[in-house]
DNA sequence: CTGAAAGCGCTAACAT
DNA sequence: ATGTTAGCGCTTTCAG
C-alpha cells in the first residue's frame, strides 16, 4: 500500500536530534537525557515509526527470533506450553517461531539447519529423534543457546527434565494403596526419553510395589489408537482392576474401549492418566491424572534462555521437575 | 563458537568472481555462465557459506517469513494445516511464522502488528475475532497481500471459504434420508462465519426437509463440554435420535454423554461429526463425518500466497471448498 | 550527553 | 557476462 517507509532519520528529524540519539532513546540504551528520550518517543509516536527488524538484525547481529522444535504439536499439552512461550518472549521483545516436526526426521533437520540460517537468537527442542547423529552434528554447528526440553540429546545446552519415574510412582503407590494388585501400563514406547523412563518407571514401582508385572499395552505412538489392545486386555481371564493411561489421544481411545465393554470407571477399572488435560478435567467422571506445573516450566525455559541469550550461552545447568497427582473421580478402592 | 563468519565476499574471492556474479550466480538469476555458477557453487559448498538472512532481507525487501494467524491450533485440524502450509512455505524458500490467538483478541492484535514490524511477505489468517474494528485497522495497513481463511474479515484479501451450508445439507439430508427427524445440533455459537453459517444452513436444511426445529446445544467454545448439556437434551421424552456434532472435543464430550446414558451409537442415535479427524476414524464405531479436502485447501493456499507474493497483490478472489460426507458405522436407519 | 560517520552482508543498478 | 558501486535502515564506535 501506499504507506511511505518512515525511518529512524525521519523520527531524528522530527525530534531535532541525530539518528544516533534517536537510536538511543528508543532503545533505552544509557546516557540519554531523560527530556530528550521523552522528545524523540513523542516523534516516533507521531509518525508512527515502526523500526525496521532486518536492518536492526544485521547490524545488531541479533535476530531477536527464538525458535521452537517440539515433535508433536498435536499433543495439546505441548501447544499450550507454546502458546505461554510465546507470551513470555513477546513481552522480552522476542517473535517465536515454531516447527512440529510429527517426529519426522527430515523436517528436524530442516528445522534447524533453517534456524541456522536465519541466525536465530536460541532454540528451544524437544525432537523425536533424541540422538540422531545428523540431528546432533546440526546442533553443535548451532552458534547460540540450545534449551533441551525432556530429551536425552547429547549436546551441550540446559535442559529441562520431567521426573517420569516418580511420577510412575506416584500412580503405583496411590493404586496399591487402593488395593490394586493388576494394574495394566498404556503408553508407548517411543524410543526417546519420556518412552523409555517410563517403562523402566513403572517397573521398578511395580517391583518396589510388590505387585506382579503382567502385560502392558504399547500404542506405536502417542497417538496411536489402543481400541482393540485395550479390549483384549481388559477380556482376559484375570483382567487387570487399574490402568496408567498416557495423553490424550491414547487416553480417549482407552476409555472407547471401557465403554465398549461395559466397564465403568472407577467401579469395574481405575485410571490414573499421564497429563492432565481438558479431557481429564471435563471427562464425567473426572479421571486422576499426573500434571506437570506448566508455569514452573515456562519460568524455568524463559529465564534460562533469556540470560543465556544476554551473557552468551555460559554454563549450562539441568533441572528436574517433579509431577504431581491430581486425585479426581477415577480411581476407587477395591473391594 | 568459533565458526568466524564467511561472507558472500570469501565465496566471491575464492571462486575468482566479484560479489555481484557471486550473488547473481547463488540466486540463479540469469545471465550466468553455466560454467560460472558452477564455480561459484562449488566454492560456497567449500567453504561451507551461509547467506545472511538479515542482510538479504534488509537490501531485497523481502523477508521470506510468512505468517499465519489462526484462532484455534488446539484444533487439530488446524494444526495439520500449518503442518502442510509450512511444508509447501519451505519448499518455495519460505519460513512460516505461527501465532495461535487461542481466540484472545490482545493477542490477534499483537500478531498483525508483529508481522507488519518484521516485514513478513504475506499472512494467512483465520482469527477468532473476524470484524474488530483494531484488527482491520492493522490488516488494512499491512503491506503485503493477505490471506483469509474461512472467515468474513472485510478488508482486501484472497479468500478460501467452506461450504457450511452445503455441508449441514448432506448431514440432515443423509440423516432425513434414514428417518430421521429430531436431529440435535451441537455446535458453539462463535461470532465468526463458521459458527453463524452452520447454524443459519442447519435450520434451512432442517426447514428444506420438512423437520422440526428442536432444541439444541451450544457450547461457548470449539472447546467446552458438552455433558450436562447433551446429557439433558437425550433425557428428554421426546429425545432427538441423531446428532451433528462439532469437532474434536466437543465430539469426545458428547460421546461420553451418551456413554453415560447408555446410549449405543448407531443403535440409540446416530451421529454425524463435523470435521474428519483421527478420532472419527478411529472411534469404534467409526464416525460418520463432514470432511474438507485438506490437500485442496493447501493448494489454494500456497498457489495464491505464492503468487501474491510473486505479482505483489494484484487482483483478489474468493474460492469455495465443498464438504464431502464420509458415511462410516455411525449412521443406522431409524426403525 | 549528543552528533557524525562507519559499516553490518547483501542485492540491484549501472558500467564495462 | 561480469565487475563496480551504492546503498537498504539501523546500531555502534569515536569525537566533541
Amino acid at each position: 500500500m501506499s504507506a511511505k517507509k518512515i525511518t529512524i532519520r525521519d523520527v531524528a528529524r522530527h525530534a531535532g536530534v541525530s539518528v544516533g540519539t534517536a537510536s538511543r532513546a528508543m532503545n533505552a540504551a544509557p546516557g540519554v537525557m531523560e527530556q530528550t528520550r521523552k522528545t524523540v518517543q513523542a516523534a516516533a509516536q507521531d509518525l508512527g515509526y515502526r523500526p525496521n527488524a532486518a536492518a536492526r538484525a544485521l547490524r545488531s547481529r541479533s535476530s531477536r527470533l527464538i525458535g521452537c522444535l517440539f515433535s508433536d504439536l498435536e499433543n495439546p499439552l505441548y501447544m499450550r506450553l507454546f502458546n505461554s512461550l510465546q507470551d513470555r518472549w513477546a513481552e522480552a521483545g522476542f517473535v517465536t517461531l515454531m516447527t512440529s516436526s510429527s517426529g519426522r526426521l527430515e523436517r528436524e533437520h530442516r528445522a534447524i539447519a533453517t534456524f541456522a540460517e536465519r541466525g536465530l537468537d536460541a532454540i528451544v527442542i524437544a525432537p523425536g529423534h533424541e540422538a540422531d547423529p545428523e540431528l546432533v552434528r546440526l546442533l553443535t554447528a548451532f552458534p547460540g543457546p540450545i534449551f533441551v526440553v525432556d530429551r536425552d540429546t547429547p549436546v551441550e545446552a540446559d535442559r529441562l527434565l520431567f521426573d517420569h519415574a516418580g511420577a510412575m510412582r506416584l500412580a503405583v503407590n496411590h493404586l496399591a494403596g487402593l488395593g490394586h494388585r493388576r494394574i495394566l501400563p498404556v503408553f508407548s514406547h517411543v524410543t526417546t526419553r519420556p518412552g523409555l523412563m517410563r517403562h523402566a518407571g513403572f517397573d521398578a514401582a511395580m517391583r518396589a510395589a510388590d505387585l506382579p508385572l503382567g502385560p502392558r499395552v504399547e500404542p506405536e505412538t502417542p497417538n496411536s489408537p489402543v481400541f482393540d489392545e485395550v479390549r483384549a486386555a481388559l477380556s482376559a481371564p484375570d483382567r487387570p482392576t487399574a490402568m496408567v493411561v498416557q495423553g490424550t489421544r491414547v487416553l480417549s481411545s482407552a476409555l472407547n474401549a471401557l465403554a465398549n465393554l461395559g466397564l465403568r470407571v472407577p467401579e469395574d477399572v481405575s485410571l490414573v492418566a499421564i497429563g492432565d488435560s481438558a479431557l481429564t478435567e471435563d471427562h464425567v467422571p473426572p479421571i486422576t491424572s499426573l500434571r506437570l506445573d506448566r508455569e514452573a516450566m515456562v519460568d524455568v525455559i524463559v529465564n534460562r534462555v533469556l540470560m543465556q541469550i544476554r551473557d552468551g550461552r555460559s554454563d549450562v545447568q539441568d533441572s528436574l521437575l517433579e509431577y504431581e497427582l491430581i486425585e479426581r473421580a477415577s480411581c476407587a478402592r477395591l473391594t
